[in-house]
DNA sequence: GTGATTATCGCCCTCTGCTGGCTCGTT
DNA sequence: AAACGAGCCAGCAGAGGGCGATAATCAC
């Protein structure tokens, strides 16, 4: 705190008066403002005040009063002007906590209180909470209390600079009231209490007025930094409340009535009045634009002229000025980082963003959004969020035309849709190459993170901790055959299969034919026997090499002589295998080649299914295989009818299940005659033409 | 009083990371 | 066909760097 000089004359007291509350930034909290919200109750006339009992009778008090903005957006710093109330010495006892109370006209009290041997107290406010008590001794020097009780005692020791003549004497408050001690800091005295801490300032006032300005800064309040200025400066008061006020005899100090400013040197004081003001004498010819400072005029002028004086030797750099030189080389070539915080190891080269550094770690947000609930810390961050309100997407990619909100999403969408050399993110846990770097994070906590709960596998007892070994580990449960025969190598994927592989090793034949007791082990066998020996209508197929015509009772036989005419059979499998690897677009188009696939399968397992099944039933597996599905057969279908001549079923079995059967669907008919390689034979919507298969059959 | 220096404000930028919708492949 | 998973992608915010401009202060 500036020690600041006032100017009391002896025996003389003064009165309070509060001239005025800086307007700030409405973003403060409140709790900091206790005490300026406490002045919000004060009218202009609250503050007249007239003395009570205790009061000399001859004292008149002067009292101006200047009003309080009447908002929440308290100051922090309030602007006390005494004003000497010309009461003699010798009208005032000075006794220990005498009283000069000052009734003010509303009701409200101004409560001179002595406090001691040269000692007063001001104190001030309709409510006790408020206890703004200014202390002046009555050897002109003039000190603040913010609480004086004994045992929660926050006043701030300030020291307050007497504009004697003689002598300026710097007393600690606190020290003169004998509850601190000497030396201490405000700032020691603001971490013994969460309260606000208020101190004074005193600022010598106009000589002739005998006025004192206090300023009371809230101790515990943030700095004023980014918050508003005062109002627009009133330029005729500007001009007309020059303060230049001066203590008697001592260093002028000048005091702008708009601001905070003071100086002590003429010079700066009228430089800085007339920043209040628009006058701006200093006209660039080239834009007519004007400027206050010749300075101004002549950086501006550079502008225009492209002329920048102050080049850095270490890279091809130039400046205006030579603070912005200085400031370049910090940046870029010195490092120098003055400004360090306090709560981390963040060092900067200006103080601002130090400050705005600070609010990561308090948490402030001083830019509320208007139309949200959002807060920033900083203004951009506010401009930038507002275009998610107004739609406004400024940055546009240059091939494309796509706009972004933010140049940082258009540059990465430039370099991911444009770019040839796309950068790839390679997971350093497995074989996924992703091309972004926050994807790939993505991906490692979802696939690689660890996981307390214990990951058990679908298919079998196995436990994991991390989800991608979980899924590596559950694909080799894929086309396992997890059924193995306890008697042979056999395996197979269902349980119903293994049931009809183990009767080959018990013998079991529980099929019996009504016809001529021969007993079968599946009932799908059964159906075929009777058919073949029992049914009259029942004609073998006859498989024709489709080069020479030659007949064949099984496919596998014509399959095999065909291959040696040339014929296309083969051919028409390898065809088929390309339409595999095209994209499925289309949803029929999909399961038609899922059932390509289920097929090409299924060919491959009757290779390897139960030959003694297939000859049981007189008919080779791979007759059963004839060719590709057509698009729109069932893939399931494909699949299940797959299955069932895995166990030693034909195609004709099949048909004739399915033509019994209620559930039948045009799916499977068409799936049984692709198998039967009679794909002809069906209509449009896979059905059976009744005519072909009657014929057939 | 004036120029130089320093301090401050404000703006824009980049880098970074998270989020959720979308798309596509798999189940 | 639906559910689900995973990568792709744009949107958005946090943090900090850099600089233009101007006010305040210092030195002469």
């Amino acid at each position: 705190m500036a020690a600041t000089e006032i100017s009391v004359l002896s025996e003389q007291f003064t009165k309070i008066k509060e001239l005025e509350l800086m307007p700030e930034k409405g973003l403060k909290e409140e709790e900091k403002d206790e005490v300026c919200r406490e002045k919000d109750h004060q009218s202009p006339s609250e503050l007249e005040a007239a003395c009570t009992s205790g009061a000399p009778q001859d004292s008149v008090l002067e009292e101006e009063v200047e009003p309080v903005p009447a908002t929440s957006e308290e100051s922090e710093k309030h602007i006390l002007t005494l004003q000497t109330v010309h009461f003699t010495s010798e009208a005032v006892e000075l006794q220990d906590m005498s009283l000069l109370s000052i009734q003010q006209q509303d009701g409200v009290q101004v409560v001179v209180q002595q406090a001691g041997p040269g000692l007063l107290w001001l104190e001030e406010g309709p409510r006790q909470s408020l206890q703004q008590y200014v202390a002046i001794s009555i050897q002109q020097e003039l000190y603040s209390l913010q609480e004086m009780e004994m045992l929660q005692f926050h006043a701030v020791e300030e020291n307050v600079m007497v504009a004697n003549e003689d002598s300026k004497l710097a007393v600690s408050l606190a020290e003169s009231a004998g509850l601190i001690k000497e030396g201490q800091e405000k700032n020691q005295l603001a971490e013994r209490t969460k309260e606000p801490l208020s101190f004074v300032e005193t600022m010598s006032g106009d000589e002739r007025s005998d006025e004192i300005v206090l300023t009371i800064s809230n101790l515990n309040g943030e700095e004023q930094e980014d918050q508003p200025t005062a109002g627009q400066a009133d330029v005729e008061k500007a001009k007309s409340t020059k303060n230049q006020r001066k203590t008697k005899g001592a260093k002028r100090t000048f005091h702008c009535d708009v601001c905070m400013f003071t100086s002590s040197r003429m010079s700066s004081f009228n430089r800085h009045m007339k920043t209040h003001t628009n006058e701006k004498p200093h006209l660039c010819h080239l834009c007519l634009k004007t400027f206050r400072t010749v300075t101004l005029l002549r950086n501006h002028v550079n502008t225009h002229t492209g002329t920048r004086p102050y080049k850095c030797n270490d890279c091809n750099m130039a400046f205006v000025t030579s603070g912005e030189l200085v400031r370049h080389r910090r940046y870029k070539h010195t490092h120098e980082k003055p400004f360090k915080c306090s709560m981390c190891k963040y060092a900067s080269v200006e103080a601002s963003k130090l400050k705005r550094h600070v609010r990561s770690h308090t948490g402030e947000r001083p830019f509320q959004c208007c139309q949200c609930s959002y807060a920033s810390r900083d203004t951009y961050k506010l401009k930038r969020h507002m275009r998610t309100h107004s739609g406004e997407k400024p940055y546009e990619c240059h091939i494309c035309h796509t706009r972004f909100t933010q140049s940082g999403t258009m540059k990465i969408h430039i370099l991911q849709k444009h770019s040839e050399n796309v950068p790839k993110y390679q997971c350093p846990h497995c074989a996924t190459i992703i091309a972004r770097k926050s994807d790939l994070r993505v991906h490692m906590r979802n696939l690689h993170a660890y996981s307390a709960a214990e990951l058990k596998c679908r298919y079998c007892s196995a436990v994991f901790h991390e989800r991608y070994a979980l899924i590596q580990h559950q694909k080799t449960h894929k086309n396992e055959k997890r059924f193995k025969c306890e008697h042979c190598s056999y395996a197979c994927k269902q349980e119903r299969h293994m049931t009809a592989h183990i009767r080959t090793h018990t013998g079991e034949k529980p099929f019996t034919c009504l016809s001529c007791n021969k007993c079968f082990r599946q009932k799908q066998l059964l159906n075929v026997h009777f058919r073949k020996y029992h049914d009259a209508n029942f004609i073998p197929t006859v498989y024709r090499c489709c080069k020479c015509g030659k007949g064949f009772s099984r496919w596998s036989n014509m399959h095999r002589h065909s291959e040696k005419c040339g014929s296309g059979e083969a051919k028409s499998a390898a065809s088929g295998k390309g339409r595999r690897t095209r994209k499925r677009k289309q949803t029929m188009l999909r399961e038609a080649m899922k059932g390509q696939k289920e097929a090409a399968k299924g060919w491959k397992e009757a290779a390897n299914g139960d030959e003694a099944a297939a000859e049981e039933a007189s008919i080779p597996k791979r007759e059963q295989f004839p060719g590709e599905m057509l698009p729109g057969a069932c893939g399931e279908t494909t699949a299940r009818v797959k299955e069932d001549v895995d166990e030693g079923v034909t195609c004709e079995m099949l048909l004739n299940m399915m033509d019994n059967s209620a559930g039948c669907t045009g799916s499977m008919i068409l799936a049984s005659a692709q198998l039967l390689g009679r794909p002809q034979e069906t209509d449009n919507q896979g059905g059976w033409r009744r005519g072909n298969r009657d014929a057939t059959w």
